[in-house]
DNA sequence: CTAAACTTTCAAAAATTTTTGAAAGTTTAG
DNA sequence: CTAAACTTTCAAAAATTTTTGAAAGTTTAG
């Protein structure tokens, strides 16, 4: 197989489960493309590459940046900008598992807390409200579990938490 | 507040995180209704309850049964079909991953897999190759994980694991 | 078997999301 | 300051997803 039929592979099946997954499709291609590309890329090369808009490419750019997992180089001499993904896929994890986790958990164990927090005095309210409860303790649990992993280095992952995952 | 009042915006709240989650919006509603619905409801409980057809409820419904979080009830002497949602919510949490990774993560390490087996000699190529080793090793990681996480008890989730987290 | 009581399907319509590309805005070289 | 080289915005168009509701299909009571 050649380099660039591999390579449109991998960005296009990037870009498909990234549907699933809640993110668009170019975003998640772009992403792709920018992992798959030793160099930075600038939007002219992206938006010929993947064949869509300028427009199209600064939203995409920006969305990505903000999620933490592309970055902005200037190149000397150049007025153009140009773009690279951070390469190390476990940093990537991590910064996507956090912003995640600040973007929709925590938004929720919000509502859930002030839900549970109501006075409702009706048949049925005390149950509403310990079905409140049971979601939200788990969120706060889960929330913990993911603060811990995104506080964590690299070497605990792949070191003591898979040890103790896969003892017993 | 009234309990209707608040079962209501835990059911459009809910609605909404589903949309950010690659769930549709009517689908997370149909869950949180059936989660706060004390007793089973019909087709037409719920097409009523939340102002959507017949054949919409139909289609959400069994996807959410898909999912395993959603399950029929049969009433004695009633032709008609009762819909529930699995009340514990750690089983429902376990069963969304669950079906997650199968249908999201699993074939992700396929592709991956398969594109890091490929031949390919041209300049670049080893380096691209090692991107898709590293992502592998690190979905395979993900993978045993959950695959742990999915076979243990619920003990083990609040118990050991916590505790491991929380330590240090 | 028949008809009533349901569930399922699916094409068309509606709603929503994404994309385009031109216009507006910004920055920098000279 | 001016003009060229860029980036950003945003309304309209296109694409995609979701919803509707009537027709078709299925099951069960009698």
């Amino acid at each position: 197989m050649e380099l660039k039929e591999a390579q449109e592979k991998f960005i296009s099946a990037w870009g498909a489960f990234g549907t699933q997954w809640g993110i668009n499709r170019t975003m998640a291609q772009i992403h792709a493309l920018l992992l798959v590309s030793e160099d930075p890329l600038s939007a002219d090369d992206i938006m010929q590459q993947l064949n869509i808009s300028r427009g199209n490419v600064n939203m995409n750019v920006r969305e990505l940046m903000s999620w933490g997992i592309v970055h902005k180089v200037l190149k000397f001499g150049e007025r153009k900008e140009f773009f690279t993904a951070e390469k190390d896929i476990y940093k990537t994890a991590i910064q996507i598992l956090k912003e995640r986790r600040k973007r929709e958990l925590v938004p929720v164990l919000e509502l859930l807390s002030d839900l549970e927090k109501q006075e409702i005095k009706e048949e049925g309210g005390e149950q509403f409200k310990k079905l409140m409860g049971d979601i939200s303790r788990f969120g706060e649990s889960t929330n913990k579990m993911l603060d811990k992993m995104v506080k964590a280095d690299e070497h605990w992952f792949t070191g003591s938490l898979m040890k103790f995952l896969i003892k017993k």
